[in-house]
DNA sequence: TATAATCTACGATTTATTTCGTACAATATT
DNA sequence: AATATTGTACGAAATAAATCGTAGATTATA
């Protein structure tokens, strides 16, 4: 659906569609988002924090991001300044999909009761969830049935 | 090159440490899970449903799986059998973990949340999720509280 | 038995992603 | 003003993953 319409929107000055990020990419976008707006500078600094990575890296990194539109870039001042093009639920509920196809063969379910199960999760965590389920269990009842498959 | 990576993942020698299927090594081993132990034939038959694979690919794919120790395989007869030498619960597990540190910063919690909220799911599988957090409250009344965080 | 079909082995290519070196411009420091 | 520092641009190498072609062996079939 996405390739359908950035092919429709012409290869160059493809505006909308966010498409998939990469692992790296993503590490990058957890820094903007729990940061904001940041220099590569800063960026670099915080992803050293974790592992290895050259400064040059993360520009290049940043450089293409911009190309896919993942991310916005001012360019005022000579230092550029990057932020997040895509929001982070958003992207994190696309991520999300791609790996419950893959690693849980399209069951979101199993997922949360491995999810669930293998951890430790705290009581007011778990009140969490199951206001969640009651907010769900509403809506179901107010909500015509899906004929949608598992969770 | 990769003994070398097995012996240091491994902390006490040995046995099969699970190695990191990509995705590609993930569909082959759903097939596995799902089918049990199976002919090359099989899995290139079970793929193309989904998408578009050479025999070859696949068959390349099952013996670099198998120097990974990720199956096994029975080359009694000319056409050889090969199934899975990981569990699937366990691989899920790891590649969950993975995940959730890569998309939610470590946060499983918050997947939890994504997972459900933005889904529908059925009102047995809301009961399902329930009752598993029943028992998992019951463990955290008799089990001293951890100090790790999010769930 | 000859021919076709099916299979494995494996190198090579393609594609995607990450990493880095180098050139050069702008700014800060001495 | 000269020099060092910090920055961007960008090509290209390094790495990882997936795909495919072809050779040669084995088995099935005509």
């Amino acid at each position: 659906m996405y390739e359908l319409i950035r092919r429709i929107n012409s290869p160059h000055m493809n505006k909308l569609p966010a498409p998939k990020p990469t692992e790296s990419e993503l590490e990058i976008l957890q820094v903007l988002w729990q940061h904001g707006p940041s220099t590569v500078r800063f960026v670099n600094d915080e992803l050293s924090k974790k592992r290895d990575v050259g400064y040059t890296t993360t520009l290049k990194l940043l450089q293409l991001m911009l190309e896919k539109t993942l991310v916005f870039r001012d360019d005022e001042s000579k230092t550029h300044i990057y932020r997040a093009a895509v929001r982070e639920e958003e992207t994190q509920g696309l991520l999300l999909d791609r790996f419950v196809e893959s690693t849980f063969g399209g069951s979101a379910m199993k997922l949360v009761m491995q999810a669930l199960g293998n951890r430790r999760t705290s009581q007011e965590e778990l009140q969490q969830i199951r206001r969640l389920l009651n907010d769900i269990e509403i809506k179901n009842d107010t909500t015509p049935p899906s004929t949608d498959e598992a969770l």
